[in-house]
DNA sequence: CGTAAAATGAACGTTTTTTATAGAAATAAA
DNA sequence: TTTATTTCTATAAAAAACGTTCATTTTACG
Protein backbone atom coordinates (compact mmCIF):
# COMPACT_ATOMS: atom_id res chain seq x y z
CA UNK A 1 0.00 0.00 0.00
CA UNK A 2 1.18 3.77 -1.22
CA UNK A 3 2.39 6.21 1.43
CA UNK A 4 -0.28 8.57 0.62
CA UNK A 5 -3.09 5.51 0.55
CA UNK A 6 -2.25 4.54 4.27
CA UNK A 7 -1.70 8.41 5.25
CA UNK A 8 -6.11 8.74 3.85
CA UNK A 9 -6.93 5.63 5.35
CA UNK A 10 -5.30 6.50 9.03
CA UNK A 11 -7.35 10.08 8.75
CA UNK A 12 -10.33 8.61 7.78
CA UNK A 13 -10.57 6.32 10.64
CA UNK A 14 -9.67 9.23 12.79
CA UNK A 15 -12.32 10.92 11.21
CA UNK A 16 -14.72 7.88 12.45
CA UNK A 17 -13.48 7.64 15.94
CA UNK A 18 -11.57 10.35 18.08
CA UNK A 19 -9.21 7.74 18.71
CA UNK A 20 -7.38 5.16 16.71
CA UNK A 21 -5.18 2.54 18.18
CA UNK A 22 -2.04 1.60 16.56
CA UNK A 23 -3.00 -2.13 16.26
CA UNK A 24 -6.16 -1.28 14.47
CA UNK A 25 -4.07 0.81 11.84
CA UNK A 26 -1.49 -1.85 11.11
CA UNK A 27 -4.25 -4.54 10.82
CA UNK A 28 -6.42 -2.11 8.11
CA UNK A 29 -3.17 -1.07 6.23
CA UNK A 30 -1.25 -4.31 6.27
CA UNK A 31 1.93 -2.64 6.95
CA UNK A 32 4.53 -3.26 9.95
CA UNK A 33 4.34 -1.39 13.19
CA UNK A 34 7.52 0.87 12.09
CA UNK A 35 6.00 2.42 9.30
CA UNK A 36 2.57 3.25 10.89
CA UNK A 37 4.47 4.94 13.20
CA UNK A 38 6.74 6.99 10.95
CA UNK A 39 3.21 8.00 9.33
CA UNK A 40 1.84 8.83 12.61
CA UNK A 41 5.23 10.68 13.00
CA UNK A 42 4.69 12.76 9.64
CA UNK A 43 0.98 13.23 9.83
CA UNK A 44 1.13 14.46 13.26
CA UNK A 45 4.15 17.05 12.14
CA UNK A 46 1.77 18.05 9.41
CA UNK A 47 -0.66 18.78 11.61
CA UNK A 48 -3.38 16.30 10.87
CA UNK A 49 -3.13 14.25 14.33
CA UNK A 50 -2.18 14.26 17.45
CA UNK A 51 -0.28 10.97 18.59
CA UNK A 52 -0.91 9.41 22.06
CA UNK A 53 0.42 6.31 23.75
CA UNK A 54 -0.80 3.11 21.76
CA UNK A 55 -2.38 5.19 18.95
CA UNK A 56 -3.30 8.91 17.99
CA UNK A 57 -6.58 11.18 18.56
CA UNK A 58 -7.90 13.70 15.93
CA UNK A 59 -7.09 16.96 15.91
CA UNK A 60 -9.59 19.36 15.05
CA UNK A 61 -11.15 21.56 18.17
CA UNK A 62 -12.80 19.60 20.48
CA UNK A 63 -15.17 22.47 20.73
CA UNK A 64 -17.58 21.52 18.25
CA UNK A 65 -18.20 23.70 15.54
CA UNK A 66 -20.09 22.74 12.29
CA UNK A 67 -18.13 23.44 8.96
CA UNK A 68 -18.56 26.43 6.85
CA UNK A 69 -21.17 24.53 4.55
CA UNK A 70 -23.17 22.65 6.73
CA UNK A 71 -23.95 26.32 8.36
CA UNK A 72 -24.59 27.77 5.09
CA UNK A 73 -27.92 26.28 3.98
CA UNK A 74 -29.80 26.74 7.76
CA UNK A 75 -31.91 29.48 7.73
CA UNK A 76 -31.08 31.33 4.12
CA UNK A 77 -34.15 32.94 4.93
CA UNK A 78 -33.53 34.39 8.56
CA UNK A 79 -29.98 34.94 7.15
CA UNK A 80 -31.30 37.42 4.65
CA UNK A 81 -33.79 39.18 6.31
CA UNK A 82 -31.15 40.25 8.55
CA UNK A 83 -28.65 40.53 6.06
CA UNK A 84 -31.15 43.27 4.07
CA UNK A 85 -31.62 44.87 7.78
CA UNK A 86 -27.84 45.61 8.45
CA UNK A 87 -27.14 46.55 4.87
CA UNK A 88 -29.99 49.43 5.42
CA UNK A 89 -27.72 50.71 8.12
CA UNK A 90 -24.83 51.44 5.87
CA UNK A 91 -24.39 54.67 4.41
CA UNK A 92 -22.31 56.02 1.59
CA UNK A 93 -18.80 56.84 2.45
CA UNK A 94 -18.51 54.67 5.34
CA UNK A 95 -15.74 52.47 6.88
CA UNK A 96 -17.48 49.25 7.28
CA UNK A 97 -16.11 45.83 9.27
CA UNK A 98 -17.90 42.65 8.14
CA UNK A 99 -16.32 39.61 10.19
CA UNK A 100 -16.36 35.99 9.02
CA UNK A 101 -19.61 33.85 8.69
CA UNK A 102 -22.52 33.55 6.77
CA UNK A 103 -24.64 35.75 7.85
CA UNK A 104 -22.38 38.79 7.32
CA UNK A 105 -21.78 37.07 3.69
CA UNK A 106 -25.25 37.49 3.06
CA UNK A 107 -24.66 41.39 3.35
CA UNK A 108 -22.47 41.86 0.57
CA UNK A 109 -25.00 41.70 -2.63
CA UNK A 110 -26.56 44.75 -0.74
CA UNK A 111 -23.89 46.61 -0.69
CA UNK A 112 -22.91 46.78 -4.13
CA UNK A 113 -24.64 49.96 -4.77
CA UNK A 114 -23.12 52.03 -1.73
CA UNK A 115 -19.70 53.91 -2.18
CA UNK A 116 -18.08 52.44 0.75
CA UNK A 117 -14.75 50.66 2.27
CA UNK A 118 -15.16 46.88 3.61
CA UNK A 119 -12.47 45.54 6.19
CA UNK A 120 -12.77 41.55 6.57
CA UNK A 121 -11.26 38.97 7.90
CA UNK A 122 -12.26 36.13 6.06
CA UNK A 123 -11.25 34.78 2.76
CA UNK A 124 -14.87 34.08 1.48
CA UNK A 125 -16.02 37.37 2.21
CA UNK A 126 -13.02 38.99 0.53
CA UNK A 127 -13.85 37.05 -2.87
CA UNK A 128 -17.10 37.75 -3.03
CA UNK A 129 -15.90 41.76 -2.23
CA UNK A 130 -13.75 41.28 -4.66
CA UNK A 131 -16.58 39.94 -6.95
CA UNK A 132 -18.93 42.96 -6.12
CA UNK A 133 -15.99 45.36 -7.02
CA UNK A 134 -16.17 46.83 -3.10
CA UNK A 135 -13.52 48.17 -2.47
CA UNK A 136 -11.78 45.99 0.39
CA UNK A 137 -8.80 45.80 2.74
CA UNK A 138 -8.24 42.47 3.85
CA UNK A 139 -6.98 41.87 7.67
CA UNK A 140 -3.87 39.98 7.86
CA UNK A 141 -2.89 36.88 9.99
CA UNK A 142 -3.09 32.95 10.59
CA UNK A 143 -5.71 31.43 9.10
CA UNK A 144 -8.04 28.81 10.16
CA UNK A 145 -9.00 25.89 8.39
CA UNK A 146 -12.60 25.38 9.41
CA UNK A 147 -13.77 29.16 9.42
CA UNK A 148 -11.85 30.36 6.30
CA UNK A 149 -11.07 33.12 8.45
CA UNK A 150 -7.81 35.09 9.80
CA UNK A 151 -7.25 35.16 13.53
CA UNK A 152 -5.18 35.50 16.57
CA UNK A 153 -2.74 38.04 17.41
CA UNK A 154 -1.47 38.81 14.22
CA UNK A 155 -4.70 40.00 13.10
CA UNK A 156 -5.43 41.70 15.88
CA UNK A 157 -2.26 43.93 15.44
CA UNK A 158 -3.57 44.48 11.91
CA UNK A 159 -6.85 45.38 12.14
CA UNK A 160 -5.41 48.48 14.93
CA UNK A 161 -4.18 50.68 11.74
CA UNK A 162 -8.02 50.89 11.04
CA UNK A 163 -10.86 52.62 12.32
CA UNK A 164 -14.59 51.83 11.39
CA UNK A 165 -18.29 54.05 11.27
CA UNK A 166 -19.47 50.32 11.89
CA UNK A 167 -19.16 46.75 12.15
CA UNK A 168 -21.01 43.78 11.78
CA UNK A 169 -20.31 40.70 13.51
CA UNK A 170 -21.56 36.74 13.77
CA UNK A 171 -21.69 35.19 16.81
CA UNK A 172 -22.48 31.71 18.34
CA UNK A 173 -23.87 32.51 21.43
CA UNK A 174 -25.81 35.59 22.72
CA UNK A 175 -26.94 35.63 26.59
CA UNK A 176 -28.49 38.10 29.16
CA UNK A 177 -25.70 37.87 32.10
CA UNK A 178 -22.65 35.96 30.40
CA UNK A 179 -23.05 38.35 26.80
CA UNK A 180 -21.13 37.23 23.60
CA UNK A 181 -19.40 34.09 22.87
CA UNK A 182 -18.30 32.52 20.20
CA UNK A 183 -16.03 29.06 20.43
CA UNK A 184 -12.62 30.18 19.42
CA UNK A 185 -10.65 32.20 21.72
CA UNK A 186 -8.66 33.43 18.48
CA UNK A 187 -11.77 34.23 16.93
CA UNK A 188 -12.86 36.06 20.23
CA UNK A 189 -10.00 38.21 19.92
CA UNK A 190 -10.46 39.61 16.52
CA UNK A 191 -14.15 39.81 17.46
CA UNK A 192 -13.68 41.97 20.33
CA UNK A 193 -11.03 44.37 18.46
CA UNK A 194 -13.40 45.11 15.91
CA UNK A 195 -15.82 46.27 18.73
CA UNK A 196 -13.27 48.26 20.29
CA UNK A 197 -12.16 50.00 16.74
CA UNK A 198 -16.05 50.53 15.56
CA UNK A 199 -18.00 53.72 16.81
CA UNK A 200 -20.87 51.21 16.20
CA UNK A 201 -20.99 47.60 16.43
CA UNK A 202 -24.00 45.08 15.49
CA UNK A 203 -24.55 41.13 16.36
CA UNK A 204 -26.26 39.69 13.62
CA UNK A 205 -28.09 36.53 14.80
CA UNK A 206 -30.71 33.86 14.07
CA UNK A 207 -33.34 32.85 17.33
CA UNK A 208 -31.00 29.33 17.55
CA UNK A 209 -28.25 31.61 19.25
CA UNK A 210 -30.32 33.23 22.15
CA UNK A 211 -30.03 32.15 25.39
CA UNK A 212 -26.30 30.34 24.25
CA UNK A 213 -23.31 30.47 26.24
CA UNK A 214 -20.31 29.57 24.16
CA UNK A 215 -16.72 28.51 24.97
CA UNK A 216 -15.38 32.05 24.54
CA UNK A 217 -16.68 35.77 25.88
CA UNK A 218 -16.36 38.39 23.35
CA UNK A 219 -17.85 41.54 25.23
CA UNK A 220 -20.84 42.16 27.10
CA UNK A 221 -23.83 43.06 25.65
CA UNK A 222 -23.87 46.95 25.92
CA UNK A 223 -21.34 46.67 23.89
CA UNK A 224 -23.06 46.31 20.49
CA UNK A 225 -26.82 46.43 18.78
CA UNK A 226 -28.10 43.20 18.58
CA UNK A 227 -30.31 42.46 14.77
CA UNK A 228 -31.95 38.91 14.88
CA UNK A 229 -35.08 37.71 13.35
CA UNK A 230 -36.13 36.40 16.96
CA UNK A 231 -39.35 37.71 18.23
CA UNK A 232 -40.39 40.68 20.49
CA UNK A 233 -41.02 38.06 23.23
CA UNK A 234 -37.84 36.20 22.70
CA UNK A 235 -35.97 39.62 22.74
CA UNK A 236 -37.37 41.17 25.84
CA UNK A 237 -35.65 40.20 28.40
CA UNK A 238 -32.11 41.41 26.01
CA UNK A 239 -33.68 44.94 25.79
CA UNK A 240 -33.03 46.29 28.96
CA UNK A 241 -29.22 45.14 28.55
CA UNK A 242 -28.95 47.01 25.12
CA UNK A 243 -30.55 47.83 21.98
CA UNK A 244 -32.51 44.97 20.15
CA UNK A 245 -33.53 45.38 15.98
CA UNK A 246 -36.35 42.68 14.52
CA UNK A 247 -35.55 42.28 11.34
CA UNK A 248 -38.44 40.12 10.44
CA UNK B 1 0.04 0.08 -26.63
CA UNK B 2 0.06 3.92 -27.76
CA UNK B 3 1.62 6.65 -25.48
CA UNK B 4 -1.43 8.42 -25.77
CA UNK B 5 -3.38 5.77 -24.89
CA UNK B 6 -1.42 4.39 -21.82
CA UNK B 7 -1.48 8.66 -20.65
CA UNK B 8 -5.46 8.19 -20.98
CA UNK B 9 -5.52 5.15 -18.89
CA UNK B 10 -3.64 7.04 -16.50
CA UNK B 11 -5.54 9.87 -16.07
CA UNK B 12 -8.64 7.63 -15.85
CA UNK B 13 -7.27 5.24 -12.96
CA UNK B 14 -6.43 8.64 -11.32
CA UNK B 15 -9.69 10.15 -12.20
CA UNK B 16 -11.51 7.01 -10.19
CA UNK B 17 -8.63 6.87 -7.46
CA UNK B 18 -6.71 9.08 -5.64
CA UNK B 19 -3.60 7.22 -5.44
CA UNK B 20 -2.30 4.71 -8.07
CA UNK B 21 0.80 2.43 -7.63
CA UNK B 22 2.98 1.89 -10.45
CA UNK B 23 2.16 -1.58 -10.52
CA UNK B 24 -1.01 -1.48 -11.19
CA UNK B 25 -0.52 0.95 -14.32
CA UNK B 26 2.08 -1.91 -15.40
CA UNK B 27 -0.35 -4.37 -14.98
CA UNK B 28 -3.18 -2.60 -16.79
CA UNK B 29 -1.12 -1.15 -20.00
CA UNK B 30 1.02 -4.20 -20.30
CA UNK B 31 3.97 -2.01 -21.14
CA UNK B 32 7.73 -1.85 -19.04
CA UNK B 33 8.41 -0.13 -15.76
CA UNK B 34 10.34 2.52 -17.38
CA UNK B 35 8.29 3.30 -20.12
CA UNK B 36 5.92 4.02 -17.24
CA UNK B 37 8.50 6.19 -15.56
CA UNK B 38 8.75 7.97 -18.66
CA UNK B 39 4.77 8.58 -19.03
CA UNK B 40 4.13 9.51 -14.91
CA UNK B 41 7.02 11.89 -15.59
CA UNK B 42 5.69 13.65 -18.52
CA UNK B 43 2.40 13.87 -17.22
CA UNK B 44 3.54 15.52 -14.05
CA UNK B 45 5.51 18.22 -16.22
CA UNK B 46 1.98 18.68 -17.90
CA UNK B 47 0.46 19.14 -14.76
CA UNK B 48 -1.75 16.12 -15.07
CA UNK B 49 -0.66 14.51 -11.76
CA UNK B 50 1.98 14.10 -9.15
CA UNK B 51 4.48 11.62 -8.55
CA UNK B 52 4.80 10.16 -5.56
CA UNK B 53 7.06 6.98 -4.05
CA UNK B 54 5.48 4.16 -5.76
CA UNK B 55 2.99 5.49 -7.85
CA UNK B 56 1.64 8.68 -8.71
CA UNK B 57 -1.71 10.96 -7.09
CA UNK B 58 -4.10 13.25 -8.63
CA UNK B 59 -3.47 16.98 -9.15
CA UNK B 60 -5.52 18.98 -7.42
CA UNK B 61 -4.79 22.56 -8.50
CA UNK B 62 -5.54 21.37 -12.04
CA UNK B 63 -9.33 23.12 -11.90
CA UNK B 64 -10.13 22.12 -15.54
CA UNK B 65 -8.45 19.46 -17.70
CA UNK B 66 -7.54 20.61 -20.63
CA UNK B 67 -7.42 17.82 -23.69
CA UNK B 68 -4.28 15.77 -22.77
CA UNK B 69 -4.66 14.91 -26.56
CA UNK B 70 -3.45 18.46 -27.54
CA UNK B 71 -0.16 19.11 -26.98
CA UNK B 72 -0.53 20.61 -23.67
CA UNK B 73 -0.16 24.67 -23.34
CA UNK B 74 3.89 25.29 -22.97
CA UNK B 75 3.59 28.07 -20.24
CA UNK B 76 1.63 25.38 -18.03
CA UNK B 77 4.10 22.71 -18.74
CA UNK B 78 7.31 25.21 -17.82
CA UNK B 79 5.45 26.55 -15.00
CA UNK B 80 5.30 23.17 -13.07
CA UNK B 81 8.93 22.90 -13.98
CA UNK B 82 9.80 25.84 -12.28
CA UNK B 83 7.23 25.28 -9.57
CA UNK B 84 9.03 21.63 -8.81
CA UNK B 85 12.31 23.10 -8.83
CA UNK B 86 11.02 25.87 -6.41
CA UNK B 87 9.71 23.44 -3.99
CA UNK B 88 12.72 21.15 -3.90
CA UNK B 89 14.21 23.86 -2.18
CA UNK B 90 11.99 23.83 0.46
CA UNK B 91 12.70 22.21 3.52
CA UNK B 92 10.91 20.66 6.52
CA UNK B 93 10.71 23.57 9.13
CA UNK B 94 10.50 26.48 7.13
CA UNK B 95 8.70 29.65 7.03
CA UNK B 96 8.12 30.39 3.21
CA UNK B 97 6.98 33.51 1.74
CA UNK B 98 4.92 33.14 -1.74
CA UNK B 99 4.24 35.94 -3.88
CA UNK B 100 0.55 36.17 -6.02
CA UNK B 101 0.72 34.51 -9.21
CA UNK B 102 0.48 31.82 -11.43
CA UNK B 103 3.95 30.03 -11.46
CA UNK B 104 3.85 30.62 -7.17
CA UNK B 105 0.36 29.15 -7.07
CA UNK B 106 1.45 26.07 -9.36
CA UNK B 107 3.83 25.43 -6.09
CA UNK B 108 1.36 24.49 -3.41
CA UNK B 109 0.56 21.25 -4.54
CA UNK B 110 4.00 20.17 -3.83
CA UNK B 111 4.20 21.83 -0.52
CA UNK B 112 1.73 19.38 0.57
CA UNK B 113 3.82 16.60 2.50
CA UNK B 114 6.00 19.49 4.05
CA UNK B 115 5.95 20.70 7.52
CA UNK B 116 6.33 24.41 6.49
CA UNK B 117 4.61 27.64 7.50
CA UNK B 118 3.54 29.60 4.32
CA UNK B 119 2.70 33.41 4.13
CA UNK B 120 1.03 35.06 1.29
CA UNK B 121 -0.98 37.95 0.16
CA UNK B 122 -2.27 36.41 -2.40
CA UNK B 123 -5.86 35.25 -1.92
CA UNK B 124 -6.01 32.14 -4.53
CA UNK B 125 -2.80 31.02 -2.99
CA UNK B 126 -4.55 31.44 0.58
CA UNK B 127 -7.54 29.25 -0.77
CA UNK B 128 -5.18 26.54 -2.19
CA UNK B 129 -2.71 26.31 0.51
CA UNK B 130 -5.64 25.76 3.10
CA UNK B 131 -7.95 22.96 0.49
CA UNK B 132 -4.37 21.49 0.79
CA UNK B 133 -4.07 21.91 4.82
CA UNK B 134 -1.09 23.76 4.51
CA UNK B 135 -0.35 26.33 7.59
CA UNK B 136 -1.12 29.61 6.09
CA UNK B 137 -0.51 32.95 7.71
CA UNK B 138 -2.54 35.85 5.46
CA UNK B 139 -0.50 39.75 4.96
CA UNK B 140 -3.29 41.99 5.46
CA UNK B 141 -3.63 45.13 3.26
CA UNK B 142 -5.60 46.68 0.30
CA UNK B 143 -7.25 44.14 -2.09
CA UNK B 144 -5.92 44.51 -5.73
CA UNK B 145 -8.86 43.57 -8.36
CA UNK B 146 -6.76 42.80 -11.22
CA UNK B 147 -4.58 40.55 -9.26
CA UNK B 148 -6.41 39.60 -6.36
CA UNK B 149 -3.77 40.43 -4.29
CA UNK B 150 -3.25 42.40 -1.16
CA UNK B 151 -1.12 45.10 -1.94
CA UNK B 152 0.40 48.74 -0.61
CA UNK B 153 1.75 50.65 2.24
CA UNK B 154 -0.38 48.39 4.83
CA UNK B 155 0.31 45.17 3.45
CA UNK B 156 4.28 46.20 3.89
CA UNK B 157 3.57 46.90 7.36
CA UNK B 158 1.67 43.50 7.70
CA UNK B 159 4.26 41.62 6.62
CA UNK B 160 6.97 43.87 8.41
CA UNK B 161 6.29 41.11 11.47
CA UNK B 162 7.40 38.08 9.66
CA UNK B 163 10.50 36.56 8.88
CA UNK B 164 10.85 34.09 6.25
CA UNK B 165 13.48 31.64 5.96
CA UNK B 166 13.01 31.62 1.78
CA UNK B 167 10.72 34.09 -0.59
CA UNK B 168 9.25 32.88 -4.06
CA UNK B 169 8.24 35.66 -6.03
CA UNK B 170 6.71 36.03 -9.64
CA UNK B 171 7.78 39.15 -11.84
CA UNK B 172 7.01 40.66 -14.97
CA UNK B 173 10.53 42.15 -16.00
CA UNK B 174 14.13 40.92 -15.65
CA UNK B 175 17.25 43.10 -17.28
CA UNK B 176 20.64 42.96 -16.53
CA UNK B 177 20.95 46.54 -15.60
CA UNK B 178 17.45 47.26 -14.49
CA UNK B 179 17.25 44.87 -12.53
CA UNK B 180 13.79 42.87 -11.58
CA UNK B 181 10.46 45.23 -12.38
CA UNK B 182 6.36 45.06 -12.62
CA UNK B 183 3.74 47.02 -13.59
CA UNK B 184 2.06 48.48 -9.96
CA UNK B 185 4.20 50.50 -7.60
CA UNK B 186 2.15 49.15 -4.66
CA UNK B 187 2.98 45.50 -5.52
CA UNK B 188 6.38 46.44 -6.41
CA UNK B 189 6.64 47.43 -2.65
CA UNK B 190 5.32 44.34 -1.63
CA UNK B 191 8.09 42.43 -3.81
CA UNK B 192 10.79 44.67 -2.30
CA UNK B 193 9.40 44.02 1.45
CA UNK B 194 9.23 40.33 1.02
CA UNK B 195 12.50 40.20 -0.34
CA UNK B 196 14.05 42.09 2.37
CA UNK B 197 12.75 39.91 5.23
CA UNK B 198 13.68 36.58 3.39
CA UNK B 199 16.93 35.39 4.31
CA UNK B 200 16.96 34.21 0.04
CA UNK B 201 15.01 35.24 -2.13
CA UNK B 202 14.23 33.39 -5.60
CA UNK B 203 12.37 35.34 -8.54
CA UNK B 204 10.32 32.27 -10.82
CA UNK B 205 10.39 33.58 -14.49
CA UNK B 206 9.91 32.04 -17.79
CA UNK B 207 11.46 32.84 -20.54
CA UNK B 208 9.44 35.32 -21.84
CA UNK B 209 10.08 37.37 -19.09
CA UNK B 210 13.88 37.60 -19.45
CA UNK B 211 15.26 41.13 -21.28
CA UNK B 212 11.51 42.71 -20.47
CA UNK B 213 11.86 45.97 -18.21
CA UNK B 214 8.46 46.97 -16.24
CA UNK B 215 7.49 50.34 -14.94
CA UNK B 216 8.31 49.55 -11.42
CA UNK B 217 11.57 48.54 -10.22
CA UNK B 218 11.23 45.92 -7.38
CA UNK B 219 15.29 45.39 -6.82
CA UNK B 220 18.96 44.21 -8.67
CA UNK B 221 19.38 41.28 -9.87
CA UNK B 222 21.86 40.59 -7.33
CA UNK B 223 18.64 40.49 -4.64
CA UNK B 224 17.35 37.04 -5.58
CA UNK B 225 18.43 33.68 -7.66
CA UNK B 226 16.53 33.83 -10.62
CA UNK B 227 15.03 30.00 -11.47
CA UNK B 228 13.81 29.61 -15.24
CA UNK B 229 13.27 27.31 -17.84
CA UNK B 230 15.29 29.25 -20.15
CA UNK B 231 17.82 28.09 -21.57
CA UNK B 232 21.96 28.40 -20.85
CA UNK B 233 22.54 30.34 -23.60
CA UNK B 234 19.45 33.04 -22.90
CA UNK B 235 20.83 33.52 -19.02
CA UNK B 236 24.45 33.70 -19.65
CA UNK B 237 24.51 37.64 -19.08
CA UNK B 238 22.81 36.99 -15.90
CA UNK B 239 25.05 34.71 -14.42
CA UNK B 240 27.41 37.54 -13.84
CA UNK B 241 25.32 39.14 -11.59
CA UNK B 242 23.11 37.11 -9.48
CA UNK B 243 22.50 32.57 -9.11
CA UNK B 244 20.78 31.39 -12.18
CA UNK B 245 18.89 27.70 -11.54
CA UNK B 246 17.91 26.46 -14.58
CA UNK B 247 14.56 24.48 -13.92
CA UNK B 248 14.87 22.09 -17.21
C1' DC C 1 12.70 0.73 -49.54
C1' DG C 2 16.30 3.33 -46.36
C1' DT C 3 17.54 6.49 -42.97
C1' DA C 4 16.65 9.42 -38.91
C1' DA C 5 14.07 10.20 -34.93
C1' DA C 6 11.36 8.55 -31.29
C1' DA C 7 9.93 5.11 -28.14
C1' DT C 8 10.82 1.02 -25.59
C1' DG C 9 12.72 -2.36 -22.25
C1' DA C 10 16.57 -4.30 -19.69
C1' DA C 11 20.56 -3.50 -16.73
C1' DC C 12 22.73 -1.26 -12.91
C1' DG C 13 24.14 1.80 -9.27
C1' DT C 14 21.70 5.01 -6.10
C1' DT C 15 18.14 6.61 -3.20
C1' DT C 16 14.02 6.02 -0.60
C1' DT C 17 11.09 3.31 2.04
C1' DT C 18 10.14 -0.51 4.87
C1' DT C 19 11.13 -3.92 8.26
C1' DA C 20 13.41 -5.91 12.19
C1' DT C 21 15.59 -5.34 16.54
C1' DA C 22 17.42 -3.74 20.81
C1' DG C 23 17.27 -0.66 24.63
C1' DA C 24 14.55 3.18 26.93
C1' DA C 25 10.19 4.92 28.50
C1' DA C 26 5.57 4.46 29.83
C1' DT C 27 1.76 1.88 31.57
C1' DA C 28 -0.36 -1.86 34.11
C1' DA C 29 -0.17 -5.46 37.47
C1' DA C 30 1.48 -7.56 41.65
C1' DT D 1 6.90 0.21 45.65
C1' DT D 2 8.58 -3.45 42.54
C1' DT D 3 7.94 -6.21 38.59
C1' DA D 4 6.01 -7.40 34.22
C1' DT D 5 4.14 -5.92 29.94
C1' DT D 6 3.39 -2.91 26.48
C1' DT D 7 4.71 0.84 23.67
C1' DC D 8 8.18 4.00 22.26
C1' DT D 9 12.63 5.75 19.86
C1' DA D 10 16.72 4.99 17.37
C1' DT D 11 19.40 2.46 14.27
C1' DA D 12 20.87 -0.81 11.06
C1' DA D 13 19.76 -4.21 7.54
C1' DA D 14 16.65 -5.54 3.75
C1' DA D 15 13.55 -4.52 0.19
C1' DA D 16 11.44 -1.70 -3.06
C1' DA D 17 11.47 2.00 -6.13
C1' DC D 18 14.18 5.43 -8.61
C1' DG D 19 16.85 7.66 -12.38
C1' DT D 20 20.18 6.86 -15.94
C1' DT D 21 22.26 4.71 -19.63
C1' DC D 22 22.26 2.08 -23.68
C1' DA D 23 21.10 -1.43 -27.10
C1' DT D 24 16.97 -2.63 -29.61
C1' DT D 25 12.59 -1.89 -31.72
C1' DT D 26 9.14 0.89 -33.71
C1' DT D 27 7.54 4.86 -36.17
C1' DA D 28 7.98 8.83 -39.41
C1' DC D 29 9.15 10.51 -43.67
C1' DG D 30 11.71 11.34 -47.73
Amino acid sequence: MLTKKRHQLILELLAREEVVKMQTIVEQTGASESTIRRDLSQLEEAGHLRRVHGGATANHMQIDEPSYIEKSDRFVEEKNQIARAAADLIEDGMYVYLDAGTTTLAIVPYLEQKAITVVTNSLPLANTLLYHRIPTFVVGGQLKHSTQALVGYNAREGMLIYHFDVAFLGMNGVHPTQGFTTPDPEEALVKKTAIELAKKSYVLVDETKLDEISFSRVAPLRAATIITTASNEQTAKYSQYTEVVNAK
